[in-house]
DNA sequence: CGGAATCCTCAGCGATACTG
DNA sequence: CAGTATCGCTGAGGATTCCG
């Protein structure tokens, strides 16, 4: 009972996902659970405040769950969740998407034309 | 010669398709070739500026191309060319992940745990 | 009809400092 | 170690007006 597409859908999915990091996030848990500061060494440029919050959202989204150790020192370790798991194919997309955008910029025809 | 995913790469591609409205409006133009104020119909929640702004951007990526016909009032038409199709898997995957996190608001266990 | 120009707002994000 | 608390910026985006 859905069309091929919707794009009310598309822009849902924007909401949770849009931003500069949220997505590389996901990426980055892929491969694994991991710690708080493994995902700093892996994201050099998100600010320690960003990744606290982008992993909150992600986690409100139910597609990140967090586990603390009560240890000393605590330790806190981030995976996926099914869902979140399930952006594999996106995320991957998204990679070859932006891997054919690079080789694009020298533009073909060039842009823009008038007809009649 | 790449890894499965790069993460460089998928910054790229949140680089041009990120914002609010980039991938909505490859979307609207998946079905075929819209005048301007036609995807304003599509889109109502777009201003104007951003309308503008967002194809001009997609053109210089070499996403969309866009036809003046000089006629009397002057009529604009915005397609995709071939890069631009092939966004196409990205929406359709962006919209079915769209639709599941709709689904996944009341959160299956409930997230933030305690182990040890 | 399809814009361009201008002005303005706000939320996304960064930097820094502090804490259990 | 894994955060929270403030502050400040900047740029994405909206509203409005004008134009060929």
């Amino acid at each position: 009972m859905k069309e091929s597409v919707s794009g009310c859908h598309v822009e849902d999915a924007i909401r949770v996902l849009g931003g500069r990091w949220r997505i590389v996030l996901v990426y980055s848990l892929l491969d694994g659970p991991k710690r708080f500061n493994e995902l700093r060494r892996e994201m050099p440029k998100i600010s320690q405040r960003m990744l606290t919050l982008d992993l909150r959202a992600l986690e409100a989204a139910g597609l990140v769950f967090r586990t603390i150790y009560p240890e000393v020192p605590v330790r806190v370790v981030y995976e996926l969740t099914q869902a979140g798991h399930a952006l594999r194919p996106l995320v991957e997309i998204l990679g070859d998407v932006g891997e054919s955008l690079q080789h694009l910029a020298p533009s073909p025809v060039r842009n823009g034309a008038v007809a009649g």
